[in-house]
DNA sequence: GTCTATACAGAGATAGAC
DNA sequence: GTCTATCTCTGTATAGAC
């Protein structure tokens, strides 16, 4: 979602693109270890020595690459926009709901199993209150959401679908996926697994896609 | 839920509860300041400065009452644990589902509305790998989890609902619910409102038993 | 470009005056 | 019981050697 929101926050956190193999890798190296942090602890609760010591690298190095602690969590929150709701984007009113919000749901899921940390992070950062990403995405999100929603109720007007509240569907989508990525402790508490394998997410997007298209009057 | 975890989880961090006016007056003025500071900052994030200048003591005056830090959070988190899944506690297969699951929705939403800082601080927890409440809740969660599946499951043989996976249908709910609290940030960004009303609250209600019970062959 | 050494602020925790 | 002063450690960030 959102390009604009991404767009505006890679100019104002990420290091210029500069070349230099040495440098290219290690900031990828840098990357992936503060994402491991930023997921377990939190902004305010991540310590550089932590990154460093999980990269491997000296902790200037890290403010070497990234002007300061803020900058290299502006550059993961970055990444992290990159890839969010790429599906449902497009769509219009013209669309088949059930295609559309099937496709959706699932993509939602199998990002949470993909990439779990970077929903964790974002996770975080919205609870807290999302004070690093106000002022990128506050706006943005409106629109989107607004966008959707219109499309949403179209198919309401037309018939193809039960007259819920499309924003609270949304939320609904959001909150039933995105917990298999945030709450991934506490479901495999429940189900009493180390890890979750492909039985058990299919039987996830299966559940969830049954509950809610049958739900909105979307059955099959 | 869960009575014995929050059982355990007090007798190893709470304080005594000793008399004293003053003592408990100041302890509840602390545990709110730290509540609003974990919920903002996690655990690892939130200085033990920044509550005792929220709480208009002296840092001193914290570390007296609750012994450290994690005492600290400790004494929250049994706070938190004290109210989780009032409802759907005591259900038995020969309850209705349609009532019980109606009423655990609308519960739940409320109590995401009443008290979303717990909401937030116990979401933190989870999402960061639970570390401070892993020995209290991981066993317990199994088990209730267990017990409201097989109520579900006696629900779904007796013909009364369709044959969705109770476990996932529980974390549809929860993360359909909770999302109301710990995403509040983006709900309001959402709906472009600096906080939600009755109005708001009641649409959240409505579309989520709608579309869960229906989606559940529970419409009526 | 890279790393060691270090400055300085803030953390949690304790000792001891009141 | 309560608070001030302080210890020690870790935090971010920078200076400067290599």
């Amino acid at each position: 979602m959102v390009d604009q929101a991404q767009k505006r926050l890679k100019e104002a956190f990420q290091t210029k693109e500069k070349a230099g193999r040495i440098r290219q890798q290690n900031e990828a190296v840098i990357l992936e270890a503060a994402e491991i942090e930023f997921a377990q602890h939190g902004f305010k609760g991540t310590s550089l020595n932590a990154i460093a010591e999980r990269a491997g690298l000296p902790k200037s190095n890290i403010l070497y690459y990234f002007q300061n602690k803020v900058g290299l969590y502006g550059a993961v929150l970055s990444d992290i926009l990159d890839m969010w709701n790429q599906s449902f984007n497009d769509t219009t009113a013209d669309d088949d709901p059930f295609e559309t919000l099937n496709t959706y749901i699932r993509s939602k899921i199998r990002y949470s199993r993909s990439h779990p940390l970077a929903s964790k992070i974002f996770a975080i950062e919205i609870i807290q209150g999302a004070p690093h990403l106000k002022k990128f995405l506050a706006q943005e999100l409106h629109n989107w959401v607004g966008d959707r929603a219109r499309v949403i109720q179209a198919w309401i007007d037309a018939g193809k679908m039960d007259p819920v509240d499309p924003v609270h569907l949304l939320f609904l989508i959001w909150g039933g996926t995105q917990h298999y990525a945030d709450f991934g402790t506490q479901v495999q508490w429940a189900l009493d697994k180390p890890e979750l394998g492909d039985e058990d997410f299919k039987k996830a997007e299966d559940t969830l896609c049954h509950i809610i298209l049958k739900g909105i009057g979307l059955a099959r």
